[in-house]
DNA sequence: GCCAACGTTGGC
DNA sequence: GCCAACGTTGGC
């Protein structure tokens, strides 16, 4: 399968990119919405992932990678809930802002604008490459 | 199966 | 801090 893209959400009071630089790696667990595990078994390895941080910085700040599929998330209480693994890959230079993000038309339909809740999105190819030009 | 109540997320 | 959006829960 070819290469796929996402984007990823997390509060940064609760995990921020600068945790996953200091990091190296971690499971991405968490996640109890069953559209965005649907995504993250979805994921393959060598996916792209947009780190975007909501509430206080509100922007895409990085990229990761997806080193691990799907596995159970240690976390739950329920079985089911899945984690998958990620690592950085780079910082973008310029973070985008959800207000530029906002202003692209070519963005205009990307999950994160049409479903402010849900944690974990596809993107598709080119909103994903016009993100990160936006961010070089 | 419907829907009101409630809890959480996240932008402003 | 407020509130809109929206997912979940529980009574009927």
């Amino acid at each position: 399968m070819t290469m796929q893209y996402w984007l990823v959400k997390s509060e940064p009071e609760a995990y921020a990119w600068s945790d996953l630089l200091g990091d190296r790696k971690t499971d991405w667990t968490g996640v109890r919405n069953y559209q965005a595990r649907i995504h993250l078994n979805a994921m393959r390895k060598g996916d792209r992932v947009l780190f975007y941080e909501s509430v206080t910085t509100k922007a895409v700040v990085g990229v990761a990678e997806v080193t691990k599929t799907a596995f159970p998330d240690k976390t739950a209480d329920e079985p089911g809930w899945v984690a998958v693994e990620l690592k950085p890959i780079a910082p973008l230079s310029r973070p985008v802002t959800l207000t530029q993000i906002k202003a692209e038309p070519a963005l205009a339909g990307i999950p994160l604008l049409r479903q402010s809740r849900l944690s974990v999105m596809p993107l598709e190819p080119a909103a994903f490459k016009r993100i990160v030009a936006l961010g070089g």
